[in-house]
RNA sequence: GCGCCCGUAGCUCAGUUGGAUAGAGCAAUUGAUUUCUAAUCAAUUGGCCGGAGGUUCGAAUCCUCUCGGGCGCACCA
């Protein structure tokens, strides 16, 4: 639909609204020489919800804290202001008081605030949608795995933190979001790889050799050297250990990260870029970073090593970019990986990390700094460690003994809409215990059920109501719809949580925290399962019918956005 | 020793800017189905927000100290 008229307004336009009243009462005030103040001392108006409903649908507080910079009473505030709003007749409220030691408490009128559910049916997918971001760009970099074994279930909740993290930056606004997985293809563990493949290898072709010390243990490496067997018979057995471990490890990594890129889509997540380190390399890119940072003066020489003095950014030791043996550092080619993101015009670089790199972020952020990049402009998120409990023990895992659960073996136990939403429910910051008997024992009463059945209960509702007599709801102009009809707690609720959808977008997306979508979701969820306990949709009374139909289709628009940008299935009959 | 993250109900965790009586799910107990899907709803039980100070009208939230758990502190990647 083009071209459509805006009905209504969503909590977060109403907020604003009401911000913007409260501010021009209290120049009014000013005016009117009822309270002295200087306009910079302005407080910004911020509204929250209450718990409890007797103190209205949204409060704010602005008077109390403003009684500080004044030195007026809070109360005496609030009182002056509230005489200037209540002048206003300000539409979308039906009520305002005065609480407490100055909460300003407002109450919606309500036939109003339902009129941004014809909003939700025109905009339908696009609900949601927000230009908050608008003409910024974003590089989020995520997963990023080594390639020299399948993903493991930290890479999993990397894969669905990050994938639902691209999809609600680019909801509210930003008008590229790329996905870019950065692989390591060209460091020491490569090296080592390398030779434990061309080792197994040799072991495949009946050769007796003796295994790294510090190779990798796994069975996948077996694999592997079996797979090169086969396809390649004995054509690398006369080569040289070096050769054998270079030219084998290169065929393996290679194989690991097209398992890697398949396991990845299969779990629904597809990245845009995947960028090789080697290409920095090949393209002198990690040498221009250098000498570009040479000429900054915050690089020296010392005991025959080049440093970075990221000590005047508050790290607690300079960093080494050049080895003794001349060899890059990682931390340099990591600059130089970081210099190119933001040579391709992204506004913003996020990264996810894992735990053990958190003491990287001040060293990069340094390195930026010195380069006279702005260091907020690049963030790291980390994602906290993942223990997987079994049978109520800590599972050890390390990749180089061969020893972890892979993010397939996961997904193929759990599902992939539980794993998603199980991950994306956790703060990023939490240590995360996953416990897989309880993920699998307790699957029928899962949130995420608890949510598509939602969906599908309301599927049924429509389905079922296109066989009676009842119109279909596209079928008539939307706008005939008698809203005032909706009138029960349930359906205030329900039609409050809808409108607030916009804003959830919102602070999800500037804080970085798709966690609270899940939040949202079940809460929403559970509104709409009273709702349906407490009114019957379908009845005879068609109004109210077309009303609630409206309502429930609503609704369903909005569990859908909701569960899309988590990457989760909206099954219509369960 | 220094730094980062965590500590909230029996378990797993929310708590955005300091707000009004600390939340949800699971587990436990009880009730609800001639009615659009009971994978649901309603109700009950469950808390010194790790501890101690401080800041203020007001603290789970901010500051200091402290105790536990995890992870870093390489010329490894």
């Amino acid at each position: 639909m083009t071209m459509t008229e805006k009905n209504g307004l969503t909590i977060f336009e109403i907020k604003n609204l009401l911000a913007k009243f409260v501010e021009d009462s209290l120049l009014k005030a000013k005016e009117n020489k009822e309270i002295e103040f200087n306009v910079g001392i302005l407080p910004k108006i911020l509204f929250e919800q209450p718990k409890d409903k007797k103190f209205g649908d949204l409060a704010t507080n602005f008077a109390i804290d403003f009684a500080r910079k004044t030195k007026i009473a809070s109360r005496k505030i609030a009182e002056i202001v509230i005489v200037f709003l209540k002048e206003s007749n300000i539409k979308i409220i039906s009520k305002i008081e005065v609480a407490g030691p100055g909460f300003l408490n407002f109450f919606l009128n309500y036939t109003e605030l339902t009129k941004v559910l014809l909003d939700i049916e025109n905009t339908h997918e696009n609900y949601g949608c927000l230009d908050y971001f608008a003409g910024k760009s974003i590089n989020v970099e995520f997963v990023s795995a080594n390639p020299v074994g399948p993903l493991n279930i930290v890479n999993a909740r990397a894969a669905a933190v990050g994938d639902c993290l691209c999809r609600l930056l680019t909801k509210a606004g930003y008008i590229q979001v790329v996905r870019e997985y950065y692989i390591n293809d060209a460091g020491n563990q490569i090296k080592i790889f390398g030779e434990s493949v061309a080792s197994r290898y040799k072991q495949a072709l009946g050769v007796d050799v003796v295994f790294p010390e510090n190779g990798y243990q796994g069975e996948y490496v077996k694999d592997i050297a079996n797979w090169i067997k086969e396809t390649y018979n004995d054509k690398y057995l006369s080569f040289s250990q070096e050769e054998q471990a270079s030219i084998l490890g290169k065929l393996a990594s290679l194989r690991i990260i097209e398992e890697q890129k398949s396991e990845l889509k299969n779990f629904g997540v597809e990245f845009d870029v995947w960028f090789s380190e080697k290409t920095l390399h090949t393209v002198n890119k990690v040498k221009d970073t250098l000498d570009l940072l040479k000429t900054k003066e915050c690089v020296y020489e010392k005991d025959n090593a080049i440093w970075l003095k990221t000590t005047q950014f508050g790290d607690d030791k300079d960093r080494v970019l050049v080895k003794e043996n001349g060899d890059w550092t990682y931390f340099l080619v990591d600059i130089a990986y970081h210099i190119d993101k933001f040579k391709r015009g992204f506004n913003t670089l996020l990264d996810i990390w894992g735990p053990d790199h958190h003491g990287h972020i001040i060293r990069m952020k340094s390195a930026m700094s010195s380069l006279g990049i702005d260091p907020s402009s690049l963030v790291v998120l980390i994602a906290q460690q993942v223990n997987l409990i079994h049978e109520g023990e800590v599972l050890a895992m390390s990749k180089r003994a061969g020893k972890f659960i892979t993010m397939k073996e996961l997904v193929d136990e759990v599902g992939a809409d539980v794993v998603k939403y199980f991950f994306i429910m956790k703060s990023l910051d939490a240590h995360f215990d996953f416990d897989i008997e309880l993920a699998k024992k307790h699957s029928d009463e899962n949130p995420v059920y608890y949510i598509q059945y939602a969906f599908a209960r309301i599927c049924s509702i429509l389905r079922n109501s296109k066989e009676s007599v009842v119109a279909d709801l596209s079928a008539k102009n939307i706008s005939e719809v008698n809203l005032v009809l909706l009138k029960e707690e349930e359906e205030h609720e329900l039609i409050f949580k809808l409108a607030s959808f916009p804003e959830l977008i919102l602070n999800s997306a500037i804080f970085y925290a798709p966690h609270w979508l899940p939040k949202y979701l079940e809460e929403l969820a559970s509104i709409f399962h009273r709702f349906y306990t407490e009114c019957k949709v379908l009845s005879d009374d068609k109004d109210l019918t077309l009303a609630r139909l409206l309502l429930v289709s609503s609704t369903k628009t909005v569990i859908k956005n909701g569960l899309d940008l988590m990457g989760i299935s909206t099954p219509e009959k369960m």
